[in-house]
DNA sequence: TCCTTCTGAATGAACGATCATTCAGCGCCC
DNA sequence: GGGCGCTGAATGATCGTTCATTCAGAAGGA
């Protein structure tokens, strides 16, 4: 076993059973034992529960990013609306394949577990995103509109689909997908 | 102390703890000392904590579901944008004025501490809405697009929003709200 | 009206279970 | 044999839950 893939084990165990079981439910005995490992090795990883679910966050979140790209799609496309799709789908197909991630972010932001140093960090990830945006607009792609507001119009109804396939209230199909897509292109792209 | 008092004041504690603390880290004894009754006291009331929590997002849906009404505003309205603002911005409101309790909604979603018994309950809550959401799609009010799509391109950005004021990301002015609602509205409502 | 009896809501100390965390010792490789 | 990665039993704190006890007030008789 090669150094670092315990450390791996253990987050990875820690999404499964925080997925399944839910923060509140989820002790430090039960993600060792689904690690396959003993409960004294995750303290050599990290300093505390509380910082290993930290650092979990911000490596999903940097997982998320990469899945996702810089935003070059966006850029590079042949039209405004072939570049936004190829943008917009990698964040739901992230979403939808991996609901176990998805659902971590989720519990860590709404639980106030996470530390003012772990928010500070998710900033800092998501400065290099904004250039892309007003890019865009200056360019006339994207309506004018604040980012934050762009990215509760982009990304809300991902994770609302997300959160209801979890509850098993929705089968998401290519047409699902591609309604939410064209609703979500009237909202923020500029017609023309 | 009338009868049921004591009773609403468990519940509000819960809700000003679960938000501040969150679900994982507010013990019972911290919700009794909050709500100022003795820890037993609490299960004269509720058959266990998590019954407690079960029946605390129950009782927060269907404030929520009161504030907002049952879709009325949609059909009685002027014009169809002006009906739906209407309805729209209820919504968006109550998550604005209640971040604790839209809070609440939020963790018991995503943590699984729901019980198949308060999913069925909520399904059953949310069908009488399905009809005027029907009724409204036969009038060409709406685009044509299924009910799940609807309500995520409608309340994913609020809750989105909503998180967003929580971490101190944004500051939610009324040009804020409109600017997503006409997002919105493009991305819902049939253009004429 | 006053005294006695009864009721049940409320209490909070106590309980066993389980939690996060520690650390002395084990085994493996250089 | 020495150092390192890892173990898992031990620890004290804290958890959800219980239940013997309290006591304010309702009920009833004289």
């Amino acid at each position: 076993m090669r150094t670092g893939d315990k450390r791996q084990a253990i987050l990875a165990a820690a999404i499964r059973l925080i997925a399944r079981s839910g923060l509140h439910a989820t002790p430090i005995s039960a993600i060792a034992r689904e690690a396959g490992v003993a409960a004294g090795t995750l303290y050599l990883y990290f300093p505390s529960k509380e910082a290993m679910i930290n650092a979990l966050y911000l490596e999903v979140l940097e997982e998320r990013d990469r899945a996702i790209g810089v935003g070059g799609d966006v850029v590079a496309a042949v039209s405004a609306r072939e570049g936004f799709w190829q943008f917009w789908q990698k964040l739901a197909r992230w979403h939808l394949d991996f609901p176990e991630h998805a659902n971590l972010l989720n519990q860590c932001q709404a639980s106030s577990i996470l530390t003012a140093e772990t928010r500070d960090a998710e900033q800092r990830m998501h400065a290099e995103g904004m250039v892309h945006f007003d890019q865009a607009v200056a360019r006339g792609t994207f309506r004018p509109i604040s980012l934050q507001v762009f990215w509760a119009l982009l990304a809300g109804p991902i994770f609302v689909l997300s959160q209801m396939r979890a509850t098993g209230e929705i089968e998401i199909t290519d047409d699902v997908l591609e309604a939410t897509f064209d609703g979500v292109c009237r909202s923020v792209l500029e017609q023309r």
